[in-house]
DNA sequence: ACAAATAGGTGACAATATGTCATTTTCAAT
DNA sequence: ATTGAAAATGACATATTGTCACCTATTTGT
């Protein structure tokens, strides 16, 4: 969390700061990133960005979360314009990440923080998907979620049905960033993937004797 | 990959470097590793190291990659003792994961490796899954698979299935270190999801009019 | 209006790491 | 013994990091 003195900060410079670091963490991932060229490129005095943030990870950190708050709004209306269906709104959800990498501004924070994910980072980048504990009851995603159409024995599956689902979607993005494919292949892939996570992998014998 | 001056190494000198650079690794992940510690507790001179490894990125995935090779060959082992059911065979590789990261001296090693997995290590770390081209036909993966049991319509589909085995496993393994849960805890929840990606996660309302 | 107190800003600095390279050593082949 | 190539070495230039003593600005109390 960067320190209070960088939000008593007057506006201008924050901003400056801010695109020095965004700068610089499109030019290299999280690890290679210098604190020397932010603020060479921030033109503030070495000792100032430490007055601000504890570190490098600080800033990354705080950049991140800040983007990741969006795209929770984002989550959970598209689950709302979906009635509910889990599958249909991370489809769409991936269908937008995807578009807004397009954006070059976007594209090169995001393709190193994705080919650079680690555990940390994921727990940032998940809480897009999360409950909002900040928000009022109505953006509860559990109460918006259609649960009747999840094949779960009880409450505390749910979890574990966000969880393969957000992998899943991660790890799609991060692909996609490593291999760089067409936006459309991307989509049939991901479609892909997830109709066999809703299918499941297993084809039970059994079933062909009731039929 | 090393350079050829490390292969040429008598044996004696190999072992204490690496046995320092796994003391290094172990001590913290990749991104914060010294060559100035490696070098030091190895006894050897600064110089001498760079006439080995390009850096410390080369030692640290000639060490993976040798874990990894083991692990390949026991998934193999483990995936015909299983008579090709991936289910079964994923199961116990990771009840062996588990019990091969309990002893201290890889346990420190993995858990920097592993929570700060990204895509590079986890090409390295998925390899553990693949087929090993340098084999005979007899290992092959695809010749012990037991498709049968598969829910998939056509070849094509299998790398697929394969991707969400291996990302749901590791995702399980990252957790065990960054919650340090037990043993049990963390077979049980790993069987949990490994049931649902089998039955998918979907449930389709029709088939009750079917019952 | 003024001094004191508090908060914020600054850049020089010691500490440390990195990769290179000119030089030295080793050793096999003649 | 001589030579030439390969390997070993450690000093070095360069770069980065986080800190700290000092300076400036702003607020507070009288």
């Amino acid at each position: 969390m960067p320190k209070h003195t960088f939000y008593n900060l007057p506006e201008e410079k924050k901003d400056t700061l801010i695109d020095a670091a965004k700068k610089e963490f499109s030019r290299v991932p999280l690890f290679e990133a210098s604190i020397s060229n932010i603020v060479k490129v921030a033109k503030i005095p070495r000792g100032s960005f430490y007055q601000y943030f504890e570190g490098k990870e600080d800033v990354f950190f705080y950049l991140l979360e800040k983007r990741t708050e969006d795209m929770n709004k984002k989550f959970i209306a598209i689950l709302r314009q979906n009635k509910g269906d889990l599958f249909k709104a991370f489809l769409e959800v991936f269908k937008h990440l995807l578009y807004d990498f397009k954006n070059p501004e976007n594209r090169n924070f995001f393709k190193h923080t994705f080919l650079n994910m680690n555990h940390e980072i994921e727990i940032i980048f998940y809480k897009m998907f999360h409950e909002n504990k900040r928000e009022d009851d109505l953006t509860s995603i559990n109460a918006i979620l259609d649960k009747e159409k999840l094949n779960i024995e009880n409450e505390c599956e749910l979890p574990h049905v966000m969880q393969i689902l957000k992998i899943v979607t991660v790890q799609n993005l991060i692909q996609n960033f490593a291999k760089e494919i067409s936006f459309e292949k991307a989509i049939e892939k991901y479609e892909l993937e997830i109709n066999l996570l809703k299918n499941g992998l297993y084809k039970d014998k059994s079933s062909y004797f009731i039929e």
